[in-house]
DNA sequence: CATAATCCGTAACAAATGTTACACTCGTTC
DNA sequence: GAACGAGTGTAACATTTGTTACGGATTATG
């Protein structure tokens, strides 16, 4: 039940007297999942901050057929949905889903208002984190739009070092299982893959 | 050459004066640009504000093999980069392409981050232009992840009211020309859309 | 009027991915 | 050891989209 926000990289370097003070006077609320817990459903409205303090959750998308895949995984210590507190529309675009017990430190959005317009620092991290957010969009949307399969494999393998599972991996890569397999077959007939303990590595 | 940057909601209700001043100050450059010219290189360097004042541009992504799709476009008055000056990488991730003769204020993002310090509505409005921008990858990325060919037709004329031009509209919807003829002369056939004078529009 | 340029519809075929089904391996559990 | 579940490889077929090519319609341009 505790946690230390210090340690996210939004806070990082920020005034710790007036983060706490401002914390002290609305403190939001401190929330446990456990492991496959949903916390934030797509399409809920969306007007905190969830500062991720303990363990790891991932962000999926869903179609209204149904059709879904793994946008992004999240490790504590980090901060959610803050590219959506202050849109217009305030809205989760993705669903959000404890990988693991976790804990979360949600805070109204005013009160991080209030800590940027006063925490020069902060306001800069949270800048950073909201642009760095936006160029992870942009990246996952030129996957998917101009990138091959096989493209988006090696593309995956040269981010994580390593494919491991499949099953997950399908789902990020947003394929279905056998069409990644079969692709991984042919990058590793092709010599581009091959098979380690681990899992499917690149070749070199 | 002249620019009402006041024009642009970035800088709705913002004080006057401080931003007179901070232009004054370190006043960027105006650039003016040809139907067709390049604004902005994917993958160059993006250190400053680009403030559309007069035409309009679109932006698009291309791979490494060539493939290219139509992001976005953009009228005057707007802001473009919003969301990469900020960033680790500091990269443009689209080519930001001239859709008309147009007019760009040039602003360093020191400039613009001293206005956002100081003026309380500025920063609000950044703040809702950056987050809307992230929303609005977001919708492109489920479109392009999720969404079939069908789905984002008919996505794209509920947006747009009717369907006009099928060579620009299949870059927006990243696919080949004849692709999207074919998908749309099915739609027609399914009766869910209909070709009026003005485009294809839906029933209803 | 003649010509060229542009946009569109469409057909035939190729390539990529989805769907379904089944067998195999490896742990775990009883 | 038997039964089970999870993750995997793979095959056959369906569906979607890309590619290429061509002809028709419309409009600008000489």
């Amino acid at each position: 039940m505790y946690c230390d926000i210090f340690n996210v990289p939004l806070f990082d370097g920020g005034d710790r007297e007036l983060i706490e003070k401002v914390m002290a006077d609305s403190p939001g609320r401190y929330a446990s999942y456990r492991k496959g817990d949903i916390i934030a459903f797509q399409g809920a409205q969306c007007r905190s901050l969830y500062i991720l303090c303990d363990g790891s959750a991932y962000a999926k998308m869903v179609s209204e057929e149904g059709k879904e895949f793994t946008l992004d995984t999240l490790s504590a210590p980090e901060v959610l949905a803050s590219s959506f507190i202050f849109s217009t529309e305030k809205i989760f675009p993705v669903t959000i889903i404890a990988a693991s017990d976790c804990g979360l430190w949600i805070v109204g959005r005013d009160s991080l208002y209030r800590i940027i317009r006063k925490d020069e620092n902060v306001l800069r991290n949270y800048l950073k984190v909201i642009s760095d957010h936006s160029m992870f969009l942009s990246r996952r949307l030129n996957e998917f739009a101009l990138q091959t399969l096989s493209d988006r494999i090696v593309s995956y393998i040269k981010n994580n070092g390593v494919l491991q599972n499949l099953q997950d991996t399908a789902f990020i890569l947003g394929v279905a299982r056998p069409s990644l397999s079969r692709a991984v077959s042919q990058l590793v007939a092709q010599g581009v893959l091959r098979k380690s303990d681990d899992g499917y590595v690149m070749v070199q």
